[in-house]
DNA sequence: ATGAAAGCGCTAACAG
DNA sequence: CTGTTAGCGCTTTCAT
């Protein structure tokens, strides 16, 4: 069933199809009509892939995740379909494993494919990798900052100055001994909040003990056996940031396990804001992480740039997205707050 | 930059461009290393479309899912992918919103597009719909058996059988009074599962009382709130069947709240098996909804499929994957097992 | 308003 | 072993 079968049908020439499924106006609403109704009788639909070929343009944008599973990456998958849906593009999904050979032949198979553009989530590509890329002329968008990215298109949230934020709010509360539980190291995200936590407490004037800080599976099982570490050790922290709400949730259980007690015992900030970590007990104060909106955005700057791209030089941007603390219970700022209020 | 330049720079036809990076082993390796080395130096990728055009065959499926947000369908997504990577193949995900008119026109557009294949997870098609998609003849394979899909290929859970077993099992321990919390009723899935209480109950010989089911939103809150109702009445079950283990981490939260205890006062069984689900108090009994194996299984059933079809009539399949209860504390089971070591 | 024809980039007969 | 060539299905000038 192709284009040509349509014509003949129709009696028309192979051209007057075409144009009355991409120009409609063009052409006399008589054998419009007529075209329509062989069209629709049967059952033809148009070979994107010649159409493609011979417009150099697929309707296609690929979206580079390190993995599925994560609460973070859904959202952002979500925020670039979305949009993809709505400027009637498709998606196609790509796994990268934080494995740097993956993620290249990843974007070599997709460019190959001539897909019209591509976010990278969190993307390990050196600058050295990045100039093949550019070599091809796709319109890409990052998620997530870092180094090699300079001259990119990059949408991000400033990890390190969010921490920077928590540590700032649980030094206001009282807390000392502030600890941490970080989730891989490898992963960039990881090490920028772990760079806002040092910031933080020197800026609070507090101390910074590496004993303090364990490096965890981002799970809640990673975040509850850091816990345990910590716990075995002499010294207790009395507050633990940790960087992720599911490590948080496991955190708070193993705590509790320990007949001690939240915020009073430890104090427990998370991050991410998922919906569950107001559903535990006590509730997690944390920090709300717009992924979504940070594939929402992405996508957008995206079609941007593929649209200026047709035009002169697209412009290259950078678009912070704001995260923003959500106090609840378990930092222990109510419990400050009644403290505060006895004594006046 | 396409295979015309490489075969000019390199002094060769195009044919031979072509055989060197299709059927390596037909040419003269001097000929061979010429056109790598070119190939290498101009960083010449082919072009898929026109290949896919050619050969009328893409390498790329299609996974059609209801939403991303939802730890269910991201397992059942890496699954796919997993498989998929692995062949050399791409996916496109896609989401349909439970909205069947979206459902049907993301179909139309992929096939379109000449996707080698299609996963439909929970599809809501009729068999109306499935008439057109038949008549392309492209490789289908239904994640999640509904009525519509008879002679398709489907891999799915039997979740009404898994909730006659979880109904069982709370029968066993001694519970009576057994209330449901269900997720969306239009959803297939939750449908079954309520079919499976209902199946449950009668079969240990205990009454259904619709008081005693209440919908939710299929998260915490949903949960929450459906628990927050139950004790707003006059009859509390003293075991909740829930569908989803996020909803049952909601409905612990306020079960502690009301200072009830779990499970003495109320038991509960969730369903999902979340890795979060054994760091709550009491840990979730709960089932083992294997989602990465059904997209596994269903990826691997596809491409089957996908290359039968080059011989002769592919055999459509039917594939059931088991579920399995998960014991853990929140049923009340250990509880049950002391009271009747007590007695002996 | 319509048709003829070129060509997008590639692969696979077919011929040598 | 290699080159020539005919398409794959579509869009778009260029004529008419």
């Amino acid at each position: 069933m192709n284009i040509k079968s349509i014509a003949e049908e129709a009696g028309v020439s192979v051209a007057t199809v075409s144009r009355v499924l991409n120009h409609p106006d063009v052409v006399s609403p008589k054998t419009r009509e007529g075209v329509l109704a062989v069209v629709d009788r049967m059952d033809y639909t148009p070979n994107l892939l010649a159409r493609g070929l011979k417009l150099k343009k697929t309707d296609v944008i690929a979206l580079l995740l390190p993995e599925l599973r994560d609460f973070n990456y859904m959202e952002i998958a979500q925020g670039v379909e979305d949009v993809a849906h709505q400027k009637g593009y498709v998606m196609m999904l790509c796994t990268m494993e934080d494995d740097r050979t993956k993620e290249k032949e990843y974007i070599e198979n997709l460019m190959t494919r001539q897909v019209d553009g591509m976010i990278l989530a969190f993307s390990n590509l050196t600058k050295q990798d990045l100039l093949s890329v550019k070599k091809k002329q796709i319109a890409t968008v990052f998620i997530g900052r870092n180094s090699e990215l300079a001259d990119e298109n990059v949408v991000y949230v400033d990890y390190c100055a969010a921490t920077v934020e928590v540590i700032r709010h649980m030094a206001d509360i009282g807390h000392k001994t502030i600890g941490m539980i970080v989730g891989e190291k490898p992963r960039q995200e990881n090490r920028e909040k772990l760079l806002g936590f040092q910031k933080g407490l020197q800026e609070m004037g507090l101390d910074y003990h590496e004993a303090l800080v364990i490096e965890a599976a981002n799970n809640a099982e990673g975040g509850y056996l850091a816990v345990s570490q910590f716990l075995n050790r002499g010294q207790r922290p009395d507050a633990i940031f940790v960087t992720s709400d599911m490590m948080a949730i496991g955190a708070m259980e193993k705590i509790k396990q320990s007949e001690l007690s939240i915020p009073k015992d430890i104090a427990i900030v998370g991050f991410d804001n998922l919906k569950i970590s107001a559903f535990v007990e006590p509730k997690l104060t944390t920090v709300v992480n717009p992924a979504y909106c940070m594939g929402l955005v992405a996508a957008r700057l995206l079609f941007n740039t593929m649209e200026e791209g047709e035009g002169q030089e697209a412009q290259v941007q950078e678009i912070l997205i704001q995260s923003k603390l959500k106090v609840r219970k378990s930092c222990g700022y109510m419990g400050r707050l009644k403290e505060i209020h006895k004594k006046t």
